[in-house]
DNA sequence: GATAACAAAATTGCATGCAATATACAATAA
DNA sequence: TTATTGTATATTGCATGCAATTTTGTTATC
């Protein structure tokens, strides 16, 4: 009878996915990521095994497999023989990323005017509403996380899946910039009437002007890092 | 002085990180990763780790971690407690992929009419006109190599390294279905002309047309694909 | 005092060990 | 025969072991 159950539990998962026991990897990447992503790990950091296993509770074979998951996210590079250490981002490399956020962006907006459905388009409408309440509040940490899940949630509603991993990995690199080295777009009222106007224009389903709205958004994000990057020279 | 010596080599790798001794991870990912992309493994095989340590003659630390690699490149999953199976890709998949392509190429052929340097450009319009040649001598096999080359080394030409690494993952997965499914675009005198006409736009440096034709001709394959999938409905 | 050479300790990279789980197989009952 | 239960085998997931390399600390030399 036991066995049994066991047999039907394998089959069950097998068919309906829906209850996955994540990974230890899983896990601590989760941890790991958000703790570089926040800043808690400094930028050439050397990363002890020794030490990260005792910080997760964890022993070093799937920490090991971890390093590699991050490797691939660019946020640890792995010297032969040195081991795990966190990456430099460089402004540069945020100039990089947001052209390749530009390319993603102006697509999904634009299926997104296309494929979506209202209730997906209020939602986006809802967090665009909240981040400009965070303005008034002056609560400048939220007024960054929804603006990031405007952005995100746009890519979402592109119904892409691909598209949406693609973003994922290079919205994160802006991320840990913003935390790293302040803020990359003031909180400005231009940058919000940006904001407003592909948010109204994908409202409208009007796929031509809000693309055409949002990159010239992302394309005065780009050039705030342009200067930045001319004035560290 | 022979521990001087190896200090030095220490240091040299420091500075220089141009002669990276590759880890036992990415040859065995490299290898690993060509032969699902081959389609010598079958889509949905499960690669037990007995085995794959015996063919590369590794033990199951470092294939365990390459395994992570190829999860986050979308080519295997890892199911809890059964380890690593080969992802079944599906044209839908394929849709989604070139969606993604068609972002982030025509945002770079774009990039590229701006600046890249000559000898870029004439290095793409070389690899094209092999691609035409290939379909005089009906060798196919080297069409889709060179038709490949063509679309990433446009990619290559925007200069952005980020760019290039997302699109490296994406393309991965085209040739991929191209080889388990057949090609995915037909060698037609269309498709050549489409090509002519982005490649053309290109050498003129007019990024706006280059950006159009390109993104025409991806619009054709991905209306292919389309079809194919109704088809199959 | 700064530099170089050496030795000791720590750390990494890969291999292997062990318990828990999953698979395969044989025996039994319907 | 087919389905089911129980058992043996194989496999995975994580922990640990070991040699090679790197790092650290000390002493000797200029």
């Amino acid at each position: 009878m036991s066995k049994t159950a066991k047999k039907t539990a394998a089959s069950v998962r097998e068919s309906a996915s829906l209850i996955p026991r994540s990974s230890l990897q899983e896990e601590i990447a989760t941890r790991l990521r958000n703790e570089i992503v926040e800043g808690f790990w400094d930028p050439g950091a050397r990363l002890q095994e020794r030490i990260l296993c005792e910080r997760y509770g964890v022993s070093r074979s799937p920490l090991r497999e971890t390093f590699q998951i991050l490797v691939k996210e660019g946020l640890l590079e792995l010297l032969p023989g040195r081991g795990a250490v966190v990456t430099r981002p460089t402004m540069t490399d945020a100039l990089e990323n947001i052209e390749v956020i530009i390319a993603l962006e102006s697509m999904s907006i634009s299926l997104a005017c296309e494929r979506a459905d209202d209730a997906k388009l209020e939602e986006i409408a809802a967090l665009h509403e909240k981040m400009r309440q965070c303005t008034e509040k002056n609560d400048v940490e939220n007024y960054y996380r929804y603006n990031n899940a405007v952005h995100s949630e746009i890519v979402r509603a592109s119904g892409n899946a691909a598209m949406v991993a693609a973003h994922a990995n290079v919205q994160q690199h802006i991320t840990r910039l913003q935390n790293l080295s302040g803020a990359l777009e003031a909180i400005t009222t231009e940058s919000l009437a940006e904001h407003d106007a592909f948010v109204n224009a994908l409202l409208d389903r009007n796929a031509k002007k809000a693309e055409k709205e949002l990159r010239a958004h992302l394309g005065a994000t780009a050039e705030k890092i342009r200067l930045r990057i001319l004035q560290s020279e």
